[in-house]
DNA sequence: ATTGACTTTTACGTAAACGTAAATTAAAAT
DNA sequence: ATTTTAATTTACGTTTACGTAAAAGTCAAT
């Protein structure tokens, strides 16, 4: 297995060092360190942070993303946890899912919107 | 016509008086005054607030949707205006369709993980 | 071996999006 | 008429998510 440095990732993700080391702050994801303290990481690190950027895209704080990796990633041993797990994450899939319908709607009204636009635009352009 | 005050709204969203002045403050909303410089809001101030709450529940910045608001909001009279317009839109439009597909994926790899989690759970319950 | 690129920690700075408090005025209720 | 409730402006405070700079150590290449 090899190792992807702090400066490699930052310019794969196009993204700060600072950046990630301030995830790592937060408790977010969490490299090896070569015995000198240079960060290292995996490609389940690099899986991890890809995860934070789409949580980031979608407006998710890095407290509810937080929270979402730490309650997937663990193994989840006990039978409690499991359940308390799939119920908050039945709780995140029906939030994503009103989302999705939300997102939806705005895009059938941005259509919308948008034929008018362009039938105006016609108008304008038969008209001369 | 009848007004709405600026509590009357706050409650109505969920949000604090602050708020709503901020976004004025932003030139995102513009109520008209009472004589004694009281805020009143119409429907359709109303409607831009709901719109303001949806834009933020998307993850978009004020400065984001104040851009798509007085884009989509002013009538767009002269032709280059329009033109200019229907390609912001149309380029909204694709951010939209690509987030609700990035949002797609994601429920996908929720749904999967949930399901496994499930497995292991009844696993757990069949061999007690 | 030394230069140059990279990394580390520490720490102060900053923009966005409000929160909060104070002082003042106006509207609503008793 | 006078409390009570709600509104306004001004202004400083706060949190999140980093940016930026300094000082010092380390890795890679010539």
């Amino acid at each position: 297995m090899n190792y992807y440095t702090i400066s490699q990732l930052a310019e794969q993700f196009d993204i700060s060092t600072r950046t990630i080391r301030y995830y790592e702050e937060r408790g977010l994801i969490s490299p090896i360190r070569t015995e000198s303290g240079q960060r290292l990481y995996t490609k389940k690190d690099r899986a991890v942070l890809k995860l934070i950027l789409r949580g980031k895209r979608f407006g998710f704080s890095l407290e509810e993303i937080h929270e979402m990796i730490s309650l997937f990633d663990k193994d989840r041993t006990g039978r409690k946890q499991l359940e308390k797990t799939i119920k908050y994450g039945e709780q995140k899939l029906k939030e994503v899912t009103e989302r999705i319908d939300d997102l939806l709607q705005l895009k059938h009204e941005m259509e919308t919107i948008l034929q008018d636009f362009k039938t105006r635009l016609r108008e304008m352009e038969d008209s001369e």
